[in-house]
DNA sequence: GCTGGAC
DNA sequence: GTCCAGCAACGCAGA
DNA sequence: TCTGCG
């Protein structure tokens, strides 16, 4: 069984064993999704997140490119503190689906592109509900959206496919991390003033009261955040999924959008 | 999922 | 021939 | 400097 000349293996191993989804039936998601998530993944370094034997059994992360990758895989040498890493760059189809037949079920991506890995092109806030009360989280996605576009900002919003959202904003690449992550915190922290008993900017869970958590400490070097349409590993078999900011009163839920019915609602969308 | 090293 | 470990660091902020 | 965090 081939799919853009990428031969798939074990097609019927069962990846979310829950919901009797396959390997080819992951891939095949990937296949579809193409056309949308490409664009999320051009240019920038990935981190893996695979689940060869299904999410029901341990999986790993994965930075490095393999070195038995072929040679259509587009990888990037990437500084680290003591060191290179070799990272992939998936900028077409057949290499999301070679990606996804290695059990890849998560993309995780930077928030910098390959022309200059220092200076990030979005700024992103990525919102953590406390337990799991949706609710509130829900509601502080429209809180935050209203707050920065009144700072002159246009936030985007979508899904984690998880358990919140995540809302950012393009930039131009022309600052580096401190400064954009400084701006970011700027900005959390006004919304925190404004919103006290919804928002918190506490790092340490025992100091979060049930609220909120506004993380911006994903604009920093070499950090990622979820590509939208990454499938995540949990039994809903959730999608990261972007909104516009009026489909999100019908959002109840952060894994909403699924494997499954993920192509109903873009079918609907025009 | 796939490889390479240990046995 | 079979078995099995490895497959990610990093940077920040607060204590 | 060490630790929790994601
Ligand atoms: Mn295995
Ligand atoms: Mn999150």
């Amino acid at each position: 069984m081939k799919i853009e000349e990428v031969e798939i293996s074990n097609p019927e191993k069962l990846i979310f064993p829950g919901k009797k989804i396959t390997k080819l039936d992951m891939v095949k998601y990937y296949d579809k999704v193409a056309d949308k998530m490409l664009p999320f993944l051009k240019d920038r370094p990935l981190t893996l997140q695979r689940f060869p034997d299904g999410i029901d059994q341990d999986g790993f992360y994965q930075k490095n490119a393999s070195d038995y990758f072929p040679d259509y895989i587009e990888t990037i040498a990437i500084k680290t503190e003591e060191g290179t890493n070799t990272q992939v760059i998936c900028n077409n189809r057949k290499t999301l689906i070679y990606l996804a037949n290695l059990g890849t079920v998560s993309f995780h991506i930077w928030l910098a592109k390959k022309e200059d890995l220092f200076k990030p092109d979005k700024v992103v806030f990525d919102l953590d509900p406390p337990k799991d009360s949706f609710k509130k989280v829900k509601d502080a996605a429209g809180k935050i959206g209203e707050f920065l576009r009144k700072e002159g900002i246009e936030p985007k919003l979508m899904t984690s496919g998880k358990s919140g959202f995540h809302i950012w904003y393009s930039v131009k690449p022309d600052k580096n991390f401190d400064d954009r992550r400084k701006e970011a915190k700027a900005l959390a922290n006004k919304m925190e003033e404004e919103y006290p008993d919804l928002l918190t900017t506490a790092i340490r869970k025992n100091k979060r009261e049930n609220k909120v958590f506004i993380d911006y400490l994903r604009n920093a070097y070499g950090q990622t955040s979820v590509c939208p349409y990454s499938l995540r590993p949990i039994q809903s078999c959730g999608v990261a999924t972007p909104l516009e900011w009026e489909e999100l009163a019908t959002i109840e839920k952060a894994d909403q959008y699924t494997l499954t019915n993920l192509f109903r609602r873009l079918g609907q969308k025009k």
